[in-house]
DNA sequence: CCTGCCCCTAAGCGCTTGCTCACCGGCAGG
DNA sequence: CCTGCCGGTGAGCAAGCGCTTAGGGGCAGG
């Protein structure tokens, strides 16, 4: 339905994050991560967001990457979860289709900073914890496969090729993260539901007014 | 040393960068750039690839940032070009959607090295130069939503809001740089077809099977 | 032969980077 | 009171960064 969008933090798992001062480390991490990519950013400058001295970033974390894993990890969880919980949601494929649209975009609109670290800086991660989250990202996939595989078996969609359209579908919602609030005329809801609409034309489901015409 | 990447460089515009060395290095920048980003790409690995000496570079380039602002203006003049080319050509709004759409894609697929440098490195030019490029972006911009205006207009298009629209199309397009490759599975050109027939059905003008006239 | 010019290299300068280490205030337990 | 420990700091190290500078090889013109 509706998802909260008005700061970061709210329902945002870094609330979990437990010792008090390696979760302001972190938010900064993201904040400059999201703002300068993560080669640009010094630990310095965490630090110095944190409020800490550059030392201090190493009773918390192990490495500037360990950082950035945890960031990435965290935010692929819930962008898996908000795909997956959609996918085994109630209703035809349609339905489903529009809710995990729609979920998964208003996240990364509501939540641009992060998002933008943990879709634009994948590369940035030693190899065995990318290949870690890579896991996350085949599951993201799937889930989203699963519901247009359902959807063309029940006659909804009209999808010459799941596959690439899957791709599609993800691709667009991701790159929401890179241009969200750059223009800023539009709430993560607005961008949620005419993305939604969107792609359920995309799929031939008609999203929009008409149907049969 | 046959240094040439394949399938770079063919009708691209770096044929036209003057001296021999100057280019060398300019295609060991936009690989070097693609590859690992331009914050994690040193002077050395650039000048390496081209097969000269860390100094080499600064006798072609004033700076390492040259390198990136001649790449990003290159780019996007060949980017605008090709929407100018759709929107300005012959045929219907459909028509035209589809072709600036199909060979957008096929050149971000095609040159996905180059294209990734220019989409996703804009945040790392100097002030003044990202603001040139920013200006060259708006016109692509304007060159696709004036496309979805004429279709609305003609009547061809089904689209409640053309803004976003617009957006959610270059978006849509400008994301294949980032994925292609990584798959595999597909041709540049059979990017460009499913996107044009995806994009058809976004703006209600039926790219697929259905709708007949 | 020499001269001047163009490309290029070897060496290195000044600075910043990620990260470490010796040390220290505050505070609970005895 | 002292003791031990947790969480923090100031100073700094080795390495790597972008970039500079002095000089060298090749080559045309005289």
């Amino acid at each position: 339905m509706s998802t909260a969008q008005e700061t970061d933090g709210d329902d945002l798992p870094w609330g979990e994050v437990t010792p008090d001062a390696a979760r302001r480390l972190l938010i900064a991490a993201v904040e400059a991560f999201a703002e300068r990519g993560y080669h640009a950013t010094t630990t310095r400058d965490i630090a110095g967001r944190a409020g800490m001295s550059p030392a201090a970033l190493y009773i918390h974390y192990k490495t500037k990457e360990e950082l950035l894993h945890r960031i990435s990890t965290m935010g692929h969880a819930k962008a898996l979860d908000i795909l997956e919980t959609a996918a085994d949601g109630p209703g035809d494929a349609a339905d489903r289709l529009a809710a995990a649209v729609r979920d998964f975009v208003v996240w990364h609109a509501g939540h641009h900073t992060t998002a933008r670290v943990v879709q634009y800086e994948l590369d940035a991660l030693g190899a065995e914890h990318r290949a870690e989250v890579v896991l996350l990202r085949r599951r993201c996939d799937a889930a989203v496969r699963r519901i247009l595989s359902d959807g063309v078996r029940a006659g909804e969609f009209e999808v010459p090729d799941v596959s690439g359209t899957t791709l599609a579908v993800l691709s667009l919602c991701i790159d929401v993260a890179r241009w969200f609030n750059v223009a800023g005329r539009w709430t993560p809801d607005q961008v949620g539901e005419m993305y939604a609409d969107l792609v359920l034309r995309m799929v031939g489901a008609q999203g929009g007014a008409s149907e049969p015409r």
